[in-house]
DNA sequence: CGAATTTGACCGGCGC
DNA sequence: GCGCCGGTCAAATTCG
């Protein structure tokens, strides 16, 4: 939750200080479903039987050369995934966006690092890190092949950084796509 | 020259 | 035990 908190941080502000762009920036409220257990989560998304079925099946954190990651000064911390003693919840924050372009840049600072193509989509979905030292966050975007226009992003992790880059941009991105807030 | 992207290979888990 | 699937790594390449 922290991480919508924290990212939606940037619209928020943006959104009142400049209150030229007037979406609904809500979704804070309907999409933080952080603290829910990752077994069972219903409906990522808000548009319903479109790709569902394959996002309560994840089962990722660190794999065993999860760790080693280019600079190496990149350390995370290794909490017993093997021996499977605790159900490692892994939060992950979706939420679709209406915009022609694949990269909603958040104002973050992403590399990618894999780009994997999908059954149920005809889009391939790209992989992407936050490029900030020890902060680990992830993210991946998905076009939806019942709708080009809509992008999926789900989000994983939490920021412990600034935002880098201006909310200016972010502004302009906001003009050039909607939030679906569907309260489902 | 450094950083980011690309792309194929590799890995771990799950299903059969 | 093998094969499939989804996710990640890592070398090479391209871009700034």
């Amino acid at each position: 939750m922290e991480n919508l908190e924290g990212f939606f941080h940037g619209l928020s502000s943006l959104s009142s200080s400049s209150s030229s762009t007037s979406l609904s920036l809500n979704l804070t409220n309907s999409l933080g479903y952080g603290e829910i257990q990752g077994d069972r989560d219903n409906g990522v998304l808000g548009v319903p039987g479109s790709l569902n079925a394959d996002n309560n099946s994840y089962l990722y954190e660190n794999k065993g050369s999860g760790g080693t990651t280019t600079t190496g000064t990149e350390e995370r911390m290794d909490n017993t995934k093997k021996g499977g003693n605790k159900k490692m919840k892994k939060p992950r924050h979706a939420f679709q966006t209406r915009s022609q372009v694949d990269i909603l840049d958040d104002g973050y600072r992403w590399r990618k690092y894999g780009q994997k193509a999908v059954k149920n989509n005809k889009f391939p979905r790209s992989y992407y890190r936050c490029t900030h030292q020890g902060c680990n966050v992830k993210k991946q975007v998905q076009r939806l092949t019942k709708d080009e226009g809509i992008v999926e992003t789900t989000y994983e992790g939490m920021h412990s950084h600034p935002i880098q880059k201006t909310n200016d941009n972010f502004e302009h991105i906001l003009s050039q796509m909607q939030i679906y807030t569907s309260s489902f």
